[in-house]
DNA sequence: CGTAGTAGTAACAGAAGTTGTTACGACTGG
DNA sequence: CCAGTCGTAACAACTTCTGTTACTACTACG
């Protein structure tokens, strides 16, 4: 039950608050927001905590209270969400460190870490590439 | 002490098999790769036995046994050895499955599915752009 | 002003994955 | 035959994630 799914669970949210946003609904309970994505609430508040922490999300407390998207849904990327939740790296490096008498392993992980970083901007550039109403679009598509 | 580093694991083993090559020792022991790595050598045959298992080194078992590499390490990218550790993808998706009485939640795994290919698809890209040889050469630059 | 409804968050259990370790059988060169 | 090495199972320790319960904080509305 370890595999991370907080980037999927986040874009479904917004996803789904973009549609029901167009549909009229203004404002949506993490109880409404679990029943689409078919979770417990507090994950749900859990994420859009993180979502709400990077500026994506507005909430309001209280009673009667709910979310709604902070902006356009064309103008949310996944890039942004992914800056919200801040997914672990793709790749880890060494849980201890190499032996520094061996050439190898005294230059292996900048050599490594620079490829790392190469990856990790082609990932941006495809998460950048897409916005949660692109998402919403696709997901529509479906009949 | 969960983070994943098979593929910096593999790709460490298999710069320091090139130099070793390269220095007229055509052969290592799990053990000798294990004191630059500074782990367990069975950390080190759980790895080079995936790198078997692809066909980028080859063992020689027995009394006097040891690894050797399969191709001249210009000839193995980093990519081969991604396809070689099978590292779990980066985005999960949900692990309940989500509403499908809701539009989005019927929709959203495809929709994901797509776009997750497509970065995962970035990622081939640039780490089939990377030798062994190059991590090689730019470990070596550290002085 | 009180109440009810909702967010925020802490605490915990369960599941799964990874590393590191020991142990032992399988294989093979000398 | 035997010594050295691989292959792999088994296990502990640790981390991370999800899901759940429970409780406090907050606020709209009667």
């Amino acid at each position: 039950m370890a595999e991370n799914s907080r980037m999927t669970i986040a874009v479904h949210v917004l996803a789904w608050m973009a549609l029901a946003q167009r549909r009229g609904q203004e404002a949506l309970t993490s109880d409404q927001v679990a029943a689409s994505v078919n979770t417990n609430p507090v994950i749900i508040r859990r994420s859009l905590g993180d979502l709400r922490r990077a500026g994506l999300v507005h909430v309001r407390r209280g009673s009667g209270a709910g979310w709604s998207l902070a902006r356009a849904p064309e103008q949310i990327t996944l890039l942004d969400v992914y800056d919200a939740v801040k997914p672990p790296p793709l790749f880890g490096m060494h849980h201890t460190e190499p032996n520094l008498e061996c050439p190898v392993g005294k230059g292996i992980r900048p050599a490594l870490g620079r490829v790392y970083g190469e990856i990790e901007q082609a990932v941006r550039l495809e998460l950048k590439a897409t916005s949660v109403a692109e998402v919403l679009r696709e997901s529509l598509r479906v009949p």
